[in-house]
DNA sequence: ATGGTGGAAGGTCCA
């Protein structure tokens, strides 16, 4: 059995006493994070090794993005990946325990402005993801585990208006497209949909803009997690945090943890 | 049509 959680935590400094809620309340064997927004100097190896994770591969730069990923189990093969000619620390690998390979993803936002014209972080997510589905598209000898923040909503109720978000980014239909081209070509399944019906609205992210989240519930399912289609019925749960977005200094993002039998 | 908040860095950027 293996449990793993994946979470934009948006500063680990800031979030250290939330990752502790979660190794206690949510006892994760993997926690897979994004944007650390700490180099490896600022990087608290020592009190997440304190909490159980004595296995820590980074990829991090100053102030923006890195990922990260802590492990109670042995980690092997360990790669960090620069795509799209951009070194922003925002893919890292690992072999868990010698059974499955964890891909840690944290896909660029893309700015506010749908347009490759006049955005050019809009034509970075965009090539970026064409990258990524070109990188996975061949089959690996471990089973592949894909997780992060993809910052794309795929599904109609993967945002709380289908028609509202046409337009914005993370739901444009540009990018959805290129989202599931992406999961054809590497013929993933989505693990949270395995266990939410297509028809559930799930969220994994609300904006900081809203101050009242909670009520008006506007939320986008940003975050996820993939598996080998091989691998899917090892899928046994699937469970989105959302009560760590009414804790103290919240993450905008809240983990997901997914449990695996392998 | 706009601005709203949060984090790191450092006198502004990215989300």
């Amino acid at each position: 059995m293996l449990r793993l959680a994946t979470w934009n935590v948006n500063s680990i400094r800031i979030r250290l006493p939330l990752l502790e809620e979660l190794a206690k309340k949510e006892a994760p064997d993997v926690v897979c994070l994004q944007e650390v927004k700490a180099k490896e100097d600022d990087f608290p190896f020592k009190k997440i090794k304190e909490l159980g994770f004595e296995n820590i591969a980074l990829y991090s730069i100053p102030g923006y993005n890195g990922v990260a990923i802590l492990s109670k189990l042995p980690l092997s093969d360990i790669n960090k990946y620069c795509h799209v000619g951009k070194d922003d620390a925002r893919h890292i690998s690992a072999i868990v325990d010698n059974k499955i390979e964890i891909h840690n993803i944290y896909v660029p936002a893309g700015g506010d402005i749908p347009d490759v014209e006049n955005n050019p972080a809009f034509a970075h997510k965009l090539n970026f993801v064409d990258e990524a589905a070109a990188f996975f598209s061949n089959k690996a000898a471990t089973p592949r585990l894909l997780c992060g923040d993809f910052n794309i909503a795929p599904s109609e109720n993967d945002v709380w208006s289908h028609k509202a978000l046409l337009q914005t980014v993370s739901h444009t239909p540009v990018e959805v497209e290129k989202l599931k081209n992406f999961f054809k070509q590497g013929k993933f399944v989505d693990a949270i949909r395995l266990y939410f019906s297509e028809s559930e609205k799930i969220y994994s992210w609300w904006s900081y803009r809203n101050p009242n989240w909670m009520k008006n519930d506007k939320g986008r399912r940003l975050d996820h997690v993939w598996v080998d289609n091989e691998l899917s019925s090892a899928i046994l749960k699937a469970k989105i945090c959302k009560y760590f977005r009414a804790e103290e200094r919240p993450s905008d993002h809240v983990p997901i943890v997914v449990e695996l039998k392998i």
